[in-house]
RNA sequence: GGGAGUGUAGCUCAGUCGGUAGAGCAACGGCCUUUUAAGCCGUGGGUCCAGGGUUCGAGCCCCUGCACUCCCA
């Protein structure tokens, strides 16, 4: 990996050596973010030209751009907040213009010194001491292309990071939006949990799982598929209002909308129901836009998606009317519909091709945020049924953008029914991939459950439609990627 | 699993009909005290993803593989 550009800059950092500077620096105490200074600066009222020598300031980051022009040079820092001009001039710095010439594009520095504004109006911070703190050894993308090639960008997060400063703007999006979800779920008076990741049984959701093998137990385990089945065993104990935020894995597919591991906020309250969550979806979602800025329409791709609350509510079963054209009670329709679009149904049972089709043909449609309401409840194990309709479970899905954002049940909570619908998963009824019999969970909700309603909403996608990233690789900082040299 | 596309300098990209590799930025040397993609002069830099094939000759055509992107199941 030897190169001439890791070579110049190999002899750079011997030179700072040399000068008795340590490439590496220690700790800079004091410094203040580049926004902040930047307001700072405008609060000062500088006149183009003019520099407050009274306002001293401390800067770091790194030199994402630079102009030396002989005895006088421009750099350009960037921090997680943004960029700050630093002029440096040869007169001012004495001996230290020796570490200027130094200095290479994507080195990390400190700068103290007074702040002021350039004859063309720039905040400037006329550097009167510099303090070297990483040398950076690799030639960093081009500043005005930044990194694009996308495979790079994944695998070099760290990169991505500092030379797209869009990239690093929707991951501190992200960060405030785990933060507002936090905010309105204590304020709602729930408590955050955690349940074990690492279970010896899947359950709760219709997905394959990852398996791994604990050594000292010699035991199997499952990474989990979510975590209901615990969340709901917290509800028999007593506590009435949890959630959680963590990591699911399913191992399945990647996609602009999967990644194996992805985030979920799930949520318990007991004495609720569907309607609850409803709210919680809405009063998230609002929380996270308050947190945000910008409003409740909100650019994603090529549309605009307007989350105002409430949020209409459409049933499953008249948007499969509508762009399926069949009844969902027309089983033999629908069969014959979702054969003509090329779902091989044969072996599927009626409620799992019905779902296909829904999930072929209406799920596109779902541009504005909705709630769809009253799945088949075949498909729906764990979720009480429609008192005067029991083909039809109580709850629904949050979509936007034509994507899955959330789902909730009013739960099921009469243990005898629990078993009955479970034992049709694993006889192969239903969705073959929620055939698991947890006995204990069972039992669990022997000792009593109270009614509740229950969601889960996916954190990655949430923050997808919010801050307009059309791939969930763009909100996961380190997105799974295949490993490299595989067959070398 | 199937289909389409992409892979060329550190980065972003050109590369015509198959004829011996190009630009901008970055780097190196020089000039330069108000630049902000600084400017000017000069220089260096390539496993054209990998392997095979066709051909006098392959970045370009063919085959296989690898990686990535998108779409479909």
């Amino acid at each position: 990996m030897a190169d001439q550009y890791y070579e110049d800059r190999q002899k750079k950092l011997e030179a700072l050596r040399e000068l008795g500077l340590d490439p590496y620096g220690s700790r800079f105490d004091g410094v203040t973010r580049n926004t902040a200074i930047r307001q700072q600066a405008e609060k000062l009222g500088l006149d183009a030209g003019q520099t407050d020598e009274s306002t001293r300031v401390r800067a770091a980051g790194r030199i994402v751009l630079r102009r030396v022009m002989g005895k006088l040079a421009f750099l350009t820092i960037r921090d997680s907040t943004g960029d700050l001009q630093i002029g440096i001039s040869k007169a001012k710095v004495g001996d230290g213009w020796a570490l200027v010439k130094l200095l290479d594009l994507g080195d990390i520095i400190g700068v103290d010194g007074p702040l002021g504004r350039t004859k063309t109006n720039e905040i400037t911070i006329w550097a009167d001491s510099l303090t070297m703190l990483s040398k950076c050894l690799r030639t960093p993308p081009s500043e005005w292309h930044g990194l694009q090639d996308i495979d790079a960008r994944y695998r070099q997060r760290y990169v991505d990071l500092f030379k797209n400063s869009a990239v690093m703007q929707a991951f501190l999006s992200r960060s405030r939006i785990i933060d507002a979800v936090r905010g309105h779920m204590r304020g709602l008076g729930f408590i955050e949990v955690e349940t074990p990741m690492l279970q010896p049984m899947y359950g709760g959701a219709a997905a394959r799982p990852f398996t791994t093998h604990h050594n000292t137990l010699d035991m199997d385990l499952f990474l989990r598929i979510s975590p209901e089945l615990y969340l709901k065993r917290l509800l028999v104990g007593g506590m009435e209002r949890v959630y959680e935020i963590n990591r699911n894995f399913r191992n399945e597919g990647i996609s602009p909308r999967h990644n194996p591991e992805f985030t979920m906020m799930e949520c318990y309250q007991a004495y609720g129901d569907l309607t609850d969550m409803m709210s919680v979806v809405e009063g998230v979602v609002s929380a996270c836009v308050e947190a945000l800025g910008g409003g409740f329409k909100r650019p994603f791709k090529d549309l605009e998606l307007d989350f105002t609350p409430p949020w209409p509510r459409r049933t499953y079963t008249e948007l499969l009317r509508e762009h399926a054209g069949v009844e969902l009670a027309d089983v033999e329709a629908v069969r014959r519909k979702a054969a003509s679009i090329g779902i091989e149904g044969a072996k599927m049972d009626d409620a799992v091709v019905a779902n296909k089709l829904f999930e072929a043909t209406v799920e596109d449609h779902l541009i504005q945020p909705v709630f769809v309401t009253e799945y088949p409840a075949a498909i729906c194990p764990l979720t009480r049924r429609k008192p005067d309709d029991p083909s039809l479970a109580i709850r629904f899905e949050a979509f936007a953008a034509g994507m899955e954002l959330g789902n909730a049940y009013t739960e099921l909570n009469d243990p005898a029914v629990q078993r009955e619908t479970l034992s049709a998963q694993v006889k192969g009824e239903g969705d073959e991939t929620m055939a698991v019999m947890d006995e204990d969970f069972l039992t669990a909700l022997e000792y009593g459950m109270p009614p509740a309603g229950g969601l889960g909403v996916g954190i990655d996608r949430l923050v997808m439609v919010l801050t307009d990233s059309p791939s969930i690789r763009d909100v996961i900082l380190f997105p799974l990627q295949r490993k490299l040299g595989v067959g070398e």
